[in-house]
DNA sequence: CCGCAAATTGCAACCGAGTTGCATCAAAAA
DNA sequence: TTTTTGATGCAACTCGGTTGCAATTTGCGG
């Protein structure tokens, strides 16, 4: 599990031909184990668990992996950014999912469909983003209904 | 013109029933002129060319009108809200244009036709937010050929 | 017009995410 | 192993935005 995606980190960062560092390998490594986007002090708490690299080389490090596109990163009204190991499932251009209960920021595979924006003339669309807000999986109302369950049980 | 604006946000602040203050009136009339959303920093230049309004003022000046629905902001991959007065042209949700070049936001006023997101299983949506980048009327290809014509004229 | 209470403002200090300069360190070429 | 070159650690900094609190305004009654 862990060793297996820091060994599939190791590979992907050896194939860009520049140096494989710790740093790199495992930020890489944190973002392809995790279910959704993380932010900065996500990662950085994950790591330092192990190793105590640099918040400053944790940042930098983010920033070589977007420009390689081993990650993307995906801003937020939080002002925060989040990173996503970048994997082949999710294609070039696609939608984001953020939870208005947890915040945690999900990528969606699919190709979005949207029809039409139209923009003013003169002016020259090139590219769409889209978020979708609502709420995911863990904080809906079945998750609710689940918890409430448990807590009754509990008695 | 620029006094007009000033009565009609007045009298739209007047409406709330709450306190007509200087700040209040001038940083929403400031919104009602603005051709696109205005950063805080467009809005305080604009401002204190005439008055000598605290920019902590103009922050809660700036939350109070989002907060009566008298203007709407707009968060931006730059890490800087953006604020446009509430037009009754542009619905409730609409999409944002942002040009890659100026970094201008625009209000998109038509409503926005997006066809079926596919969240994951679970997952509740909410809203949809949608931003149109690209290159803005006064940036597009039309607007550089018109800015070398002027060049050569002026030789 | 005057006095009062409550809301608003100005100021200074603060916050947190992200960046920069520079000396030191380590990957990998030689 | 030595050398070269790029990566890292650290401290200081930037910048948009927020907070606490005392001083000022606003709107209201009288
Ligand atoms: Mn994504
Ligand atoms: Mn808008
Ligand atoms: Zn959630
Ligand atoms: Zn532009």
């Amino acid at each position: 599990m862990a060793g297996a995606v820091h060994e599939v980190a190791e590979t992907l960062v050896r194939r860009t031909r520049a140096r494989v560092t710790r740093a790199r390998v495992a930020v890489l490594a944190t973002l392809l184990a995790a279910e959704r986007a993380l932010t900065h002090h996500e990662i950085e708490r994950r790591i330092k668990r192990n190793l105590g690299i640099d918040r400053v080389t944790v940042y930098r490090v983010l920033e070589w992996l977007t420009a390689r596109d081993l990650a993307h990163k995906i801003s937020d009204d939080d002002r925060v950014w989040r990173f996503n190991a970048a994997k082949k499932e999710h294609g070039r251009r696609h939608a984001h999912f953020k939870c208005n209960s947890c915040g945690g920021v999900t990528c969606l595979d699919k190709a979005m469909t949207v029809r039409s924006v139209l923009v003013p003339s003169g002016f020259r669309s090139q590219e769409i983003e889209l978020t979708v807000k609502g709420l995911c999986a863990g904080c809906g109302p079945a998750a609710r209904r689940r918890s409430r369950v448990r807590a009754q049980h509990r008695h």
